[in-house]
DNA sequence: TTAGGCTATCCGCTAC
DNA sequence: GTAGCGGATAGCCTAA
């Protein structure tokens, strides 16, 4: 038997328990987290709608906001060309 | 030992080994032609690029074509309001 | 006026029409052959489900064979050992 | 004009500005905050590889985590006989 | 009305 | 740095 007490810093197959433990938890509350905050941002988009908003609108303009303007602008520009020369 | 001779209709842990094989062989062949469309696909936007168009732009208008006219009408309505509103 | 008869050849906002029609609609063909195709995959799985097969164990399998024998063996085999030194 | 003072609770095109910005700016927020999490478990994966650990094996031990016990133990069970029967 | 499956989208990862 | 890939998620729609 290892010369470490059971359950602490004890190796297995190799492996140094405790520390895997510690990584697995470690990320399994920031998943938790981030699952938090996505909730949040539901209930957030839940509200808008309520409120009158077009939620896929809003998530648009978020997309948007993301790009440069510039970005945006020559973006826009050639779809602009493409749907004319398509006689859309 | 079955009745089957090995490898006809033989059953192996209540499974119907044939049929679950024909069945994932169907399945692998349905899934290799969809990769070779998709490396046609590839090879056509690669040819396009080549010929100077912009590849996301034509995707973008291959978007577009999917939905109804009325739709994208509605959308970009809605998405000019909100801009204006934002100053964006 | 363009000097190409309408329809044919003929360049909008420096667009070569025809070519980027043709593009656009070789690739919606090929969208609904793998849509065609996906279709077909959907029908042989809800056979296999009346066949008293599990389909999620299927598409496991199918996975499976996508892999080398050896990188299987190697994963489970480090998979076991992760698993044994967590107690699981 | 409106009579609301510009810059507060003023409606553009049927749109109440301000409301309409505080959901964009607090969902933009909450993204800004997951985005951070995604980063430290970046790192946290990177430290694990650094002390020998394999981080899709750990990933593979979080994944089976989630589930239950008994539903481990039924698809694992399940996989094996299909395996079985197929000669894997 | 609710549960389940399908689709579309998004994200990180990987391989080039 | 980019594009394809796989996995995860949310919304949609159907069927019970």
């Amino acid at each position: 038997m290892s010369a470490d007490m059971q359950g602490h810093n004890s190796v297995v197959g190799g492996i140094a328990v405790e520390k895997l433990r510690s990584y697995i938890e470690r990320w399994e509350r920031l998943d938790e987290e981030k699952r938090a905050i996505g909730g949040d941002q539901k209930d957030l988009m839940s509200m808008a709608k309520a409120d009158g908003f077009d939620v896929r609108t809003i998530k648009h303009i978020i997309a948007l906001r993301k790009k440069e303007p510039s970005e945006i602008e020559e973006q826009e520009t050639l779809l602009d060309i493409y749907r004319r020369a398509l006689g859309m």
